[in-house]
DNA sequence: CGAAAATAGTTCCACAAGGAATTGACGAGC
DNA sequence: GCTCGTCAATTCCTTGTGGAACTATTTTCG
């Protein structure tokens, strides 16, 4: 503790007092609002944070009441967003190893969720699609996932989400071009191998 | 698809064609492109992915340079925010399980990271606190976390991660609000079991 | 055209994660 | 002072996860 130096004065502390405000009203653990607020990655801890808040209840509910885990259930999702994608996109875009997806789409095809065709000029991708039973398991469940994030951003005004909506887009669109450029930014440390 | 109805105007859509024009010089594939800026739930899309996108590499790293797992590393973490908490305050945190937990700080112990005193006073629980060793590996890896934020960050001004930060910190805030009143702003499904 | 590299998906298997029950230690109520 | 409910931590055991190897198909290139 007190290791930690000031990254960004400002990103890492929370700002102008906000929170020391509601917190007091708060019976918020001590540790987790360390983490929160006196933490060197503070940008990080936080979405993390939401994620996990946002993330944890939601796959519970799927899985009590439709029986499906939540790699499953995002298939689901994903279907539903872009149908007719193959289960390597999937697993490109969601970082799920491809056994685990492969494994997922097996069990929906076999709960009949999910339909999947052999694309004729290459027989080794599969396109896949949802069923109407997969479909309405979307449909009841997708309320439940934009009611979250509705909650979730109802202490900000209409304005205050635009801004953060296109903050965060940015930052997640720099992202991509970080992705295609190997970044010669990396720390010295060449990561050597132990164990 | 197209089943998605519009939920806030402008926060699951993609604002002011910031990324339109970035997308064009980027190799992006369809889907993602579909999950981050066509989705429902578009802010927790891009949270997520910002999740994954920071914490994937940053694990990776930390399981290659010192042969521990996430959870073993998080409590590193977590005891060199705040020096002395006990391995329950550190899974109520964090939510990881507690089994998990006790494990990841038996092995710590083990490989000398961490020392654990039992409290004189309630000898059912333990403060834990980092060695030389285990800071010495906090020392080592925070840099690489901080720098990694710092690089998301970096398409942002000073002035905007400010914003983002405070409007951040907001909406993780009225988070604790809602986990003490258990939310009767549900849905009206009662969520019954089966499986 | 045929051999080698690549790619989508599957199968195998070792291991770790997490739910549930267990132990040990407090504190409240009678 | 004893019993019961609670809480921190651990152990047990089942299951899912994901790395690595494998199959089948397509593409590349000599």
């Amino acid at each position: 503790m007190e290791r930690v130096e000031r990254r960004v004065e400002g990103a890492g502390e929370l700002p102008d007092g906000v929170g020391a405000e509601l917190l007091s009203r708060q019976r918020l653990d001590a540790f987790t609002h360390t983490r929160l607020w006196k933490n060197p990655c503070g940008f990080a801890a936080r979405f993390n944070y939401l994620a996990l808040r946002y993330n944890q209840p939601l796959y519970g509910w799927v899985e009590e009441r439709f029986g499906l885990a939540r790699v499953e259930f995002v298939v689901i999702y994903s279907l539903a967003l872009h149908d007719g994608i193959t289960a390597s996109e999937i697993a490109s875009s969601t970082a799920f190893p491809k056994n685990t997806l492969s494994r997922a789409v097996n069990r929906l095809i076999k709960l009949g969720h999910v339909r999947r065709r052999t694309d004729a000029g290459d027989r080794r991708q599969q396109f896949l699609s949802l069923t109407a039973s997969g479909r309405a398991v979307f449909e009841e469940a997708l309320p439940r996932f934009v009611a979250l994030e509705e909650e979730m951003l109802a202490p900000l005004s209409l304005v205050e989400r635009e801004t953060l909506s296109t903050l965060l887009a940015r930052v997640v669109l720099a992202m991509f071009d970080a992705e295609d450029a190997p970044q010669a930014s990396e720390l010295p440390d060449p990561a050597s191998k132990e164990n």
